[in-house]
DNA sequence: CTTGCACTTCCAGTAACTGGAAGCCTTATA
DNA sequence: TATAAGGCTTCCAGTTACTGGAAGTGCAAG
């Protein structure tokens, strides 16, 4: 498929999609009017990318990651340390991303909403510090 | 306390801390000397400006989020309204993490760590669309 | 009093896009 | 078949969010 199509599927810009095969983290095929041409095991890398992009992890670590999807040659322990230190990551990310939720929520539910200047929002985000760390 | 306290408890680097002030994020006071001189709820936005953007929201977005610590003049309609939106957001981040996660954890856990060739953690990630969107 | 380290500003460089120009390819319509 | 619209190509310049380094100041210890 074009790109406009990948882009559509993958929720990236074909411009990022570009500049993703411009850094070597994509190498689509070429059509005979020198078109990209991409599969949808492309597809699926593409989504991977923007998911772990827009989740915090570098391009670099996007690259690690990448790298457990495509290259067979690699060794199983070597994919394995590698998925576990990006899960120990993740982890964090998670804890940390449910904490930032469970405040906003609770803070948004104590909020009524109208006028009035004290809002429990602001009041409870301003003088708290943040539990973990 | 001086720039060097305040990067080691929010977890950012001394230089970020000067460029979110050159873009207007946080404005610490100075003391006689001409040093930044941080309060411990300068210190707690800092940690939270460290989180989100590792969390992968962008400085706008952060700036958005701070302004429900800060600004009290601003409406408790307006900052619930904010708040909401970002709480999708971060329900869907966190969904994408959690599948990011058990993906790997499953193939993890499946993949003998040795050096046989047929590593589940590669068969399973290379042929599979990432179900949710 | 000087050595060392943290602080200051300023300017240049990097990472990861993003926009725009100029031109080719394809498809739809006159 | 002509032509106009829109997607594709490359290339180059601009933006965002830092990051490194130079040059100089403040301060505490020996």
């Amino acid at each position: 498929m074009n790109i406009g199509a990948a882009s559509e599927k993958s929720g990236l810009p074909a411009k990022t999609i570009r500049y993703y095969e411009d850094i070597g983290l994509l190498r689509p095929d070429r059509a005979g009017n020198g078109y990209r041409d991409y599969s949808m095991s492309d597809v699926h890398r593409l989504r991977f990318l923007q998911r772990s992009r827009s989740l915090g992890f570098s391009v670099e670590e996007c690259r690690q990651l990448l790298s457990l999807y495509g290259d067979k040659q690699r060794e199983s322990a070597d994919v394995k340390a590698i998925a576990e230190i990006k899960l120990v990551e993740i982890d964090r990310k998670l804890s940390e991303l449910t904490e930032l939720r469970d405040t906003l929520r609770h803070l948004v539910h104590n909020c009524h909403g109208d006028n009035r200047p004290d809002c429990p929002i602001i009041d409870g985000l301003s003088g708290r510090a943040q539990a973990a760390q």
